[in-house]
DNA sequence: ATGGTGCCGATTGTCGACAGTCGGCAACCT
DNA sequence: AGGTTGCCGACTGTCGACAATCGGCACCAT
């Protein structure tokens, strides 16, 4: 009975939570395009299971709008408007002003605590942008601001936001030239800290909100691309 | 071909659907209580249906966390703690905070709108007061906030309310005695409609957010209800 | 007595099949 | 030709049945 503490649990996850991860990555890298239908069988066909499962996981991800339902019709995947994009990032906007506005107001030890944690990510980031891989740098930007939620701890606003983060990270991938990819990308991450950190409620908040706002205007407004 | 313009579509609703508002309200009303275990054949079989739409329509409340699913064991009622009672008024504060910030900034004919919308509701509650139905108040006190929410114009965050306010309702209506029935309930929000109208973004955000501590503390700590 | 083992009932997870519904095309009537 | 009707294919919504899994009890060995 020596050896046997490695040995993980196995295969707790449920056949329809796999699928839906499958698909969900999918939808966010744009390997299905917006507006295309999925069939249920042809999804158990494929995966060589039931329809049941398959229409379980659909089910999820509709409810986490990245597939859209219609009656006898089937499921789509989402095609995102310019409302839709100033709306997910209107709403991250409210969750992590609340989460910069809780951390702040914790203390001096939850903020040293909190700005820890998110360097970590700096690191990790940097490396994807050197490496100039697109997705991987929207991935980790997003991962970042998921980090500052779950640094609030609440696990309903961390749950609500994650479902934003695919959200969001699904229009990026749509709409790719519109995101930076240069190192200052850090360095505007490194201040957001550096103010998280300080203590300041009004500095980080307007530090958030216009790091929001001008993630938000370049998606929507293709012409401020060339900035780059 | 005369009169046929008043013919309403009628059953929309999938089957599925109408199971999850029928055990939404019942969990809400708490007809079924905490930590109870439902199992998807007996409600199939009283329903008289099959278990498909049964397990969609818990799956879906399970995904608004009012019910609690455990592998290969089946679903059963939440049972609410302090915490979750905390980060439900939490959550609901990053809302509606960013949800007063939004309409007051907004203009004030925004502002104005609002404020008429949300005026609408109070006859409604003052009669629920007279009449002394306690379920009542507690529903139509969360309407008048979710229609704050609505009123910023957000559906990803009215989604998201709806959800903490079904189950904020269940908290609510599990410690009856803790919700005040008092008329000066229908003041505070005159005067919380007042404070938005005005337009002074600071005044309206404190007077939503010690509303929403207040009710917080009222559920989490039970010593101060006689004040009644 | 105690710890372990194997069985048992109950419930979920999954499956294949059927019925209902929708959109579109073709045939039909005027 | 224009418009309507009826049919056709594909898909979802629903159903009943089977297999896998879990918790608990009795039984057994020590």
């Amino acid at each position: 009975m020596a050896g046997l503490s490695n040995l993980k649990a196995l295969e707790l996850r449920s056949t329809a939570d796999s699928i839906s991860d499958e698909l969900r990555q999918m939808i966010i890298d744009g390997t299905l395009q917006p507006g295309e239908q999925l069939g249920e069988a042809k999804i158990a066909g494929q995966l060589g299971v039931s329809r049941a499962p398959v229409r379980e996981a659909l089910q999820l991800l509709v409810q986490e709008r990245l597939l859209v339902a219609a009656r006898n019709k089937g499921v789509s995947v989402v095609s995102f408007t310019p409302a839709d994009i100033r709306e997910i990032y209107d709403a991250r906007l409210a969750m992590e002003k609340h989460a910069v506005s809780q951390i702040v107001s914790a203390g001096p030890a939850a903020r040293a605590s909190a700005a820890e944690e998110l360097s970590g990510v700096l690191p990790k980031l940097a490396e994807a942008i050197r490496a100039g891989d697109r997705r991987r740098i929207s991935a980790i930007d997003l991962e970042f601001h998921t980090g500052l939620i779950a640094a609030a701890g609440n696990s309903r606003l961390l749950h609500a936001y994650t479902i934003l983060s695919a959200e969001a990270l699904a229009c990026i991938n749509r709409l790719e030239i519109a995101h930076p990819t240069g190192l200052d990308l850090v360095s505007d991450h490194e201040e957001l800290i550096e103010l998280l950190a300080n203590g300041d409620l009004d500095d980080a908040l307007n530090a958030f909100s216009s790091h929001l706002n001008v993630a938000a205007t370049r998606l929507t407004s293709p012409s401020a691309v060339e900035a780059n």
